[in-house]
RNA sequence: GGUGGGGUACUCAAGUGGCCAACGAGAUCAGACUGUAAAUCUGACGGCGCAAGCCUUCGAAGGUUCGAAUCCUUCCCCCACCA
């Protein structure tokens, strides 16, 4: 394993490789190899999730690769059966222009688009969006055998529930992409995730028949948490997503601090350059002093500074020190507070239509407005049970509105729910 | 086209005339314990309401009944086997 070419020897430490054609260590030895992930243009930003295949063209492109990022345009419409147990929504074509635009841009953050081993980003319409059916059918579909595609496990796994042909194809189209890139931009190596390995080694089989050239696949493992939940999930139960809009860089901050010790080594390996020495190095930590949470500061402070920069992250920072660090909230200044609104949820407080039963603010509604609670009905028991602070005490179960004297500089209310969630609401006295 | 089985809340899954806003499990949220961790225990978990209670829900639409998720009719969809 010692002899592993460069970007192979990186992934094999930091464990990013699930499996590999044989072939791929001499080819990378050959020289510089171009290489390409397919996105889902199925949303505007980019997620959490999408994290490890990025890494992944990152690794190769400081090994002196070329990476290439395929949005799948024309695939987006169609629907990778892979993992999946239904039939999906399609999109329409001008969302997935915009969403490929978007894309783009947070690529860019972790891959030199410029210089000769500049990073590109093809859309797939460019070539399927044309493609004739016969020529489809004459070109590709003669390449395969029903039983070779019966006999993916993405295919085999939905015969029970049923899949319909455009799904059944999809195979075909991703393998056609794979041989219209090796032609094109010379690419000779398809990674993705695990579950992408069928969909690519059919690729290989393409080009080997269609040209007789030989081509490589290397998958990703899964990502998995340590709990059995379903890595990338907020608090909220919402994604985590690139976008700043989608998710704030406090919010991203804090979905990397809160990793499991179980699993925050795996991620730091994952999802930041640090060396192998410095991963040893906070392993210990972990170890021994748990508590610190020093792997997970890294963590966090490392991902949010590649995703938002290091001004969001220095802010993010501040922003967790001030809410979890048991800063007194009424010491906050003006310009702290108008940080923190544009960190945490936050809301102008619009007190309740009818005429107010309680005296100050009603502390029920204030939930709602933040989006806290889902409804008046959830945010009374989450107050029955303790769940709620404010300004950094606990509301009892009879405290179903505050008082204006407990606002922070005449017109905050720093409202927490639960241990880690948090929300601003301003009040304007009338 | 025929026969049989099935469509219940975020997911799985009970329920087959009133005790059903609907058993149970998972997911989720909160509390205790902690380290913004895990595990564990406790509670909540359709909406509105301080509450009594009201409203909406069991594929869709009608109907029977004092009363339906449960019975009848028609329609839509899924699955299995047969053709």
């Amino acid at each position: 394993m010692s002899t592993l070419p460069a970007p192979l020897s990186e992934l094999a430490w930091r464990e990013l490789i699930s499996q590999h054609t044989e072939g791929l260590p001499a080819t990378f030895a050959a020289g510089p190899v171009s290489a390409y992930v397919g996105f889902d243009p199925t949303a505007s930003s980019l997620h959490v999730g999408n994290l490890v295949p990025i890494m992944g063209l990152m690794h190769l492109q400081r090994a002196g690769h070329r990476p290439i990022g395929l949005v799948g345009g024309a695939t987006g419409m169609i629907g990778d059966p892979s993992g999946r147990s239904s039939e999906r929504n399609l999109q329409d074509i001008d969302t997935i222009h915009a969403n490929a635009a978007a894309i783009r841009e947070q690529l860019a953050r972790f891959l030199d688009f410029d210089g000769p081993r500049g990073a590109k980003l093809v859309n797939n319409l460019d070539w399927l969006g044309k493609l004739s059916m016969l020529d489809f059918l004459r070109d590709t579909g003669k390449h395969f055998s029903v039983n070779y595609m019966l006999a993916k496990d993405s295919v085999k796994s939905r015969m029970e529930t049923g899949i319909s042909y455009t799904e059944f194809t999809y195979m075909l189209l991703q393998s056609h992409d794979y041989l219209e890139l090796n032609r094109r931009e010379g690419v000779t190596l398809q990674m993705g995730g695990s579950d992408q390995w069928g969909n690519i080694t059919a690729g290989l089989e393409l080009i080997r028949r269609a040209d007789g050239k030989e081509a490589h696949a290397l998958t990703f493992p899964l990502i998995t948490n340590a709990d059995g939940t379903k890595f990338g999930k907020s608090t909220g139960g919402g994604s985590v997503w690139l976008d700043a809009e989608r998710t704030s860089p406090y919010a991203f901050y804090q979905f990397w601090i809160g990793a499991d010790d179980r699993d925050v080594s795996r991620y730091i390996r994952y999802y930041t350059l640090l060396s192998l020495d410095e991963v040893t190095a906070l392993d210990e930590q972990v170890r021994t002093t748990p508590e610190k949470r020093v792997a997970q500061r890294t963590l966090a402070a490392e991902v949010t500074t590649r995703v938002h920069g290091a001004d969001a992250a220095r802010v993010a920072q501040e922003v967790s020190a001030l809410l979890f660090e048991k800063a007194d909230p009424n010491g906050l200044s003006d310009a702290a507070l108008a940080a923190l609104a544009k960190e945490i949820p936050f809301a102008d407080y619009v007190p309740p239509a009818e005429n107010a039963p309680v005296d100050g603010i009603d502390i029920f509604e204030a939930l709602v407005q933040l989006g806290i609670a889902a409804s008046r009905g959830a945010a009374k028991r989450l107050l029955e049970q303790g769940g709620i602070s404010v300004n950094g005490a606990k509301l009892s179960a009879a405290d179903k509105s505050v008082g204006y004297e407990r606002l922070l500089r005449g017109q905050y209310l720093l409202l927490r729910k639960g241990q880690r969630e948090f929300g601003l609401l301003r009040v304007a006295r009338g």
